[in-house]
DNA sequence: CTGTTAGCGCCTTCAT
DNA sequence: ATGAAGGCGCTAACAG
């Protein structure tokens, strides 16, 4: 019968399947613009799951400061257009979003979320462990002056790689010092910019950057490298979140691998068997990372 | 009455809208996995246009060797999820492709496609004219040993590039010399791998490389900084298309602007007017391009 | 278990 | 001009 109705040129037409089911079949990603750079390589995964599970996935950019973001999302719910969310950060921080879905009780599913007692599901890194290990390893090159870049306030990720630092830190006696922790949004001007300010501390000058994303660390080498200073044999740089270009730069960088494919993947499928009504083994999935090791890190320099 | 409308919560049902008019008002972006690496900014604008025309947007990856992709498009086409394709080189110059949308007479915009001759609307780059400046940058610097990356043969920019800088060397009586072009592929390892052949060439060393893509001047970069040499001290290196990477990766990538985003934002626009029966002004569309010097080019050095 | 029918919500057509 | 009714193609509920 199949390979009959094949023949026909026979196919369904999908907005009546819509209409009398009152389903979309379609998920919306929600993504702050610029955060994930990697997005090309992130669409092939997340189409393949739509394929598969003959759901169609929509990217919505979300914005605050636009209105019109604001706008869509409404009109997105409203319009019965979207049958769930995969929130990504830092949009599971916004008030307006998060407000809204649960208003609605639109079924969602984050990732990285700030809030992880709540009782969404969620999909998560482990950025503390990975943060600890990352550096534990600079630690056992010899560096005991490491800055840290921090990340912006609404995304999680930037407090438990920052604890996970710090708690490597006290397991080591090394003292923690204030003065070099700074605050650079994790954008690649951030890392330039706070990069520069403590390249200028005299004696306190770090002898390794554990730039807390891999942005970030970009902007930290074009500042090491402004100033003429090699990379890792005077200072040390390291990212997170191992993004394709780390290994296409020079020097290529040491970063933890977060897979940020995969995190949506897992969400998209995760939010998926919730829309079906399929059993879940888990609905709060953390993924641990992992140390890769490039060019941009060594010794400790001997003072 | 449309405040009242709103005060009420009513929205339409878009399911019921789309069957009724037999439309599907979204329109998908066939694009082929990595060749834009900064789909994420290209999300935003072109979730815009969504926005303020009423369309979806859904942005469908393309990898003729899945027989996945070629059944995804079929039911996209079948089951009328799609009213029209933006095709995104080198999707236009796929076989399957073609056949498909010219048999259903499904409308479709072309970005830089192999064939500039056929009705099919399209929006493209001037590529030649942005190689060609690039060259005579070049040679003004100095450079009359320049190498050249070749990309792939199913995309019209690699031919046009190829030409531009041919075009150059002759208006300045440079000799072409075919042991300095090489097949990259335009990715980052085939710029590496070619950049290393070119540096091995003996007297014959190149004293600039104009890779045909930034992401293969990526691969450049990083085998020149492997062999200890410096840039532009004495070697230059320029890529095509300043995707945003370009300006942070260090020294920074002397490149043509070649704005992705705009094309596609423009080529979505098109369709939609199309789609809308809206009169056009003109249904091809060339984009100039111009240079962006940035670091990573200086004075040939004096032998 | 198979076959028939009503209805999903909107748009368009036709009649008033 | 305004208003009522039919139909888009599928699904779910119901009857046989």
């Amino acid at each position: 019968v199949q390979t009959a109705i094949r023949a026909t040129g026979y196919a369904p037409n999908i907005s009546a399947r819509r209409l009398a089911q009152n389903k979309s079949f379609t998920i919306c990603i929600l993504m702050y613009p610029g955060f994930y750079q990697e997005a090309s390589e992130m669409l092939s995964k997340i189409m393949d799951i739509g394929y598969e599970s003959n759901y169609d996935i929509m990217i919505q950019p979300y914005f605050p400061p636009h209105s019109r973001s604001r706008n869509k999302l409404v009109s997105l719910i409203y319009e019965h257009r979207i049958d769930g969310f995969v929130i990504t950060p830092p949009c599971d921080a916004d008030e307006f979003v998060s407000t809204l879905l649960t208003t609605y009780k639109v079924p969602q599913v984050q990732i990285n979320p700030i809030n992880r007692t709540s009782q969404i599901p969620y999909v998560a890194g482990d950025d503390y462990q990975g943060a600890f290990s990352m550096t534990e390893y600079l630690i056992g090159l010899g560096h005991e002056k490491i800055g840290f870049l921090k990340g912006p306030r609404n995304m999680r990720a930037s407090f438990d790689r920052l604890y996970g630092f710090r708690a490597a830190l006290d397991s080591h006696r090394i003292p923690y010092c204030e003065s070099l922790i700074r605050d650079s949004e994790w954008t690649f001007d951030g890392g330039y910019a706070m990069t520069k300010e403590l390249l200028l501390l005299g004696q306190e000058t770090p002898t390794a950057i554990f730039a807390g994303s891999d942005e970030a660390a970009y902007g930290a080498i074009y500042a090491v490298q402004e100033l003429g200073m090699d990379i890792p044999g005077q200072i040390s740089i390291c990212g997170y979140d191992d993004i394709s270009f780390s290994k296409k730069i020079w020097p290529s960088l040491t970063t933890v691998h977060q897979p940020a494919e995969e995190n949506v993947e897992l969400a998209a499928r995760l939010l998926i068997d919730i829309l079906k009504n399929e059993p879940l083994k888990d609905n709060k999935i953390l993924i641990p990372s992992h140390l890769v090791i490039r060019r941009s890190t060594g010794k400790a320099p001997t003072a």
